[in-house]
DNA sequence: TCTGGGGTCCTAGGACCC
DNA sequence: TCTGGGGTCCTAGGACCC
């Protein structure tokens, strides 16, 4: 029996923890830069809007005073969400963290009702430890329990809000009730597909052969009707998977267009995708730089590309990694465009044990290596961003195309800070506001 | 005016090998 | 008329998820 513990509403059930007064009332949390709904509390819902809604057109359901809307706070509910997985963990086998809201397991009986009393004291205990409420689902197949969570969620009546679906009459019933787009593995365009041809619930899914399946989608898609049919296919991943690849990307507040600006967010999220490497002991190869226009501007030309280059060796350095992904950056970028979107994977990741020592460039990644602690030891004990990448000193080795350039860097953070307090189109910083910003440490920054 | 960010897996097709 | 056969690796793109 595998159970589906899915946290409600989750970041708007966070903020509800630290702020009572927002119980009752429709909250919607927003993504960056403002953009859109990302979570919307039960009244929310009940008003229409949908997720992803942009937050200019929350008007269109309601009148925008009746709703609160706030900017997400992904540290505090990456927090909240460790405790609840911790204490999932207490009763949980193979616990598998799938999201920061959501978690399979295993359960320890092949008794339904005990299984349920187990789930119910579980989620009474997370709303009591930290105030979150969480519904959960068990059945015999993760996508199953997938849609027993589900069922959990919607009935009001179900207030132990846990449900097992372990009949196969019921089980059966359920099915060709559920529409097919909410069957975890039916997204927007294989629903749009099945549906032309009459397939709308995920009974009748069931019953479609194999063969057609796999034609109209992959071996992904047979897998959800073996499932939907009570065959566990989908394989256990341990408890910690590395991650495959990082990414750090932004929309930006406007278009842009020139090419130092673009440059400089591009460096700042090289960055980025190198400190997480070194918080994971890992190191990468290959870096792929993306950069797109604005796909809702019918009056400006569009023009997106990418580039993935393989760096010599594996690193975890600011410095490599941004080198390269300036490299590659600079095979993409046209002139006579706008941008309103960049970003840099890092993919063909290693962690640190896994790797051997490079016997050319051992020396310099000994050194680089000692540099990159030395500066996360700074940042981490005097806040984020103290010591940054200066691409002004290091243009020339990195891209000589910019050698003709301004020299100076300090928009950085607008594009990748996106300070919470900082809500509305770009503009630049005064300086008071930019020591304001730098994590309110007595310290201006420091530039390297 | 205003439309997120970060992941995974699978497949087809090309380059290259013997 | 008729142009080998079989394999691996890599990448781009498309689908999905939260």
């Amino acid at each position: 029996m595998y159970a589906l513990a899915d946290c409600n509403n989750f970041f708007v059930s966070c903020e509800r923890v630290f702020n009572p007064s927002l119980n009752g009332v429709p909250v919607v949390v927003l993504s960056g830069n403002d953009g859109c709904a990302i979570a919307r509390s039960n009244e929310a819902k009940a008003l229409g809007i949908p997720m992803g809604c942009p937050a200019f057109q929350i008007k269109n359901y309601t009148n925008p005073a009746n709703v609160i809307m706030l900017s997400g706070r992904h540290v505090v509910y990456r927090d909240l969400s460790n405790r609840i997985m911790r204490i999932i963990g207490e009763v949980a086998l193979n616990l598998e963290v799938y999201s920061v809201d959501e978690a399979f397991f295993e359960l320890p009986y092949d008794d339904a009702e005990r299984n349920k009393q187990l789930l119910a004291t579980l989620v009474k205990k997370i709303q009591q430890y930290v105030g979150v409420p969480v519904s959960i689902g068990f059945a015999a197949t993760r996508t199953l329990a997938k849609i027993a969570s589900h069922i959990a969620k919607k009935d009001p009546k179900n207030v132990d809000r846990v449900k097992g679906l372990t009949d196969a009459d019921e089980i059966r019933q359920v099915l060709s009730r559920i529409k097919l787009d909410d069957v975890w593995g039916i997204g927007r365009k294989l629903n749009a597909k099945l549906l032309s041809s009459g397939i709308d619930t995920a009974g009748k899914f069931t019953m479609l052969p194999k063969s057609y399946l796999q034609r109209i989608g992959n071996i992904n898609l047979v897998r959800t009707q073996q499932e939907l049919l009570g065959i566990d296919c989908i394989s256990i991943n341990p408890v910690t998977i590395a991650h495959k690849s990082i990414m750090n990307s932004r929309t930006f507040g406007h278009v842009i267009s020139k090419k130092r600006d673009i440059a400089d967010a591009i460096i700042s999220f090289a960055q980025s995708c190198a400190q997480q490497l070194r918080q994971e002991s890992a190191a990468a190869q290959v870096v792929t730089t993306y950069i797109r226009g604005d796909h809702f501007r019918q009056d400006l030309p569009y023009y997106s590309n990418s580039c993935t280059l393989r760096m010599p060796s594996h690193t975890a350095s600011a410095m490599d990694i941004a080198k390269h992904a300036l490299l590659a950056f600079n095979n993409i970028y046209r002139e006579n465009f706008t941008y309103r979107k960049a970003g840099v994977m890092v993919t063909d990741i290693k962690s640190d044990d896994q790797l051997q020592l490079d016997l050319f460039n051992g020396e310099n990644d000994a050194r680089q290596a000692k540099l990159m602690t030395a500066i996360d030891n700074i940042n981490n004990r005097y806040g984020k961003k103290q010591i940054v990448l200066a691409p002004t000193l290091t243009r020339g080795d990195w891209a000589p195309q910019l050698n003709h350039l301004a020299t100076q860097s300090k928009t950085l953070h607008f594009y990748t800070g996106m300070s919470p307090r900082y809500i509305g189109p770009y503009k630049p910083m005064t300086q008071r506001e930019e020591d304001d910003y730098d994590t309110k440490q007595e310290k201006s920054p420091v530039t390297e």
